[in-house]
DNA sequence: GTCCATGCAAAGACTTTGCACTGGT
DNA sequence: ACCAGTGCAAAGTCTTTGCATGGAC
């Protein structure tokens, strides 16, 4: 269990994200937040989106190419990054089966998990 | 078909990456080769990965967290990156299913491919 | 001669960190 | 009173880009 104190630019920051549903980058948080709370830094989100999602509160996405974000939605899903815009939509792939796996390779790495992601052109970027 | 000049830089940068086994950043590719070619700059190696890994001469690894890497292995397999040090290894998993998914997703994107990566903790990282 | 490729340095995107101060407990 | 948390700015990591020059064809 992590010790922590809790301070309302963790609380502002969390209901930030709960209140996203566009899969904000931290930067995008903090632009959000900002304007009805100034002084919060950038750092500060950074800093918590991390521990919030070590908590389990928020899901931290990490993909590759571009930034990483925060989806209020705990529950498995997946996404998609476009190559355009590079932003993160979610994606609704019928059941992906659950990948099996020696937790010691035989490369003599040690697997805690595995992540899938997807590619491709979102919507607005189709158009054009 | 992409119109590519021969030049001695990229075919300094493609025989690099054939003889490093170790899933070389870019900037590993660059400190390598700069030790007896000093007068390949950085740019000519990260334009040069990218080209080659596009003619699929080399296999271009995107993953969350830490550098973009290299392979002299174009084929398929997949790779973990250590928690630890943020390494590439190649990891032997039991054959992977294919994922299906349509094209055109529900959400409205298209759908190029996706990426399966590992992470954990490499057999160097363990022993500390 | 054309124009792709290079070298260089600067800028850019994203994130982390050191440090003094603040505020939750 | 203690020390986790904050704000700020600086630094760090990885990568791209603008631009003048160079070299493949």
């Amino acid at each position: 269990m992590i010790i922590t104190r809790n301070t309302v630019q963790r609380e502002i920051i969390l209901q930030t994200v709960l209140n996203m549903d566009n899969h904000p980058s931290a930067d995008e948080v903090y632009e959000k937040l900002r304007f009805d709370n100034p002084s919060i830094s950038r750092a500060t989100v950074y800093r918590n989106l991390e521990l919030l999602a070590k908590q389990g509160k928020i899901l931290h996405i990490e993909m590759p190419k571009g930034a990483d974000c925060f989806d209020f939605n705990t529950k498995e899903h997946y996404h998609i990054r476009c190559d355009i815009c590079r932003k993160v939509y979610d994606i609704s792939v019928s059941k992906i089966p659950r990948i099996k796996y020696d937790k010691s390779d035989r490369g003599g790495c040690m697997i805690d998990g595995y992540n899938i992601s997807f590619s491709g052109t979102c919507p607005n970027c189709q158009k054009k």
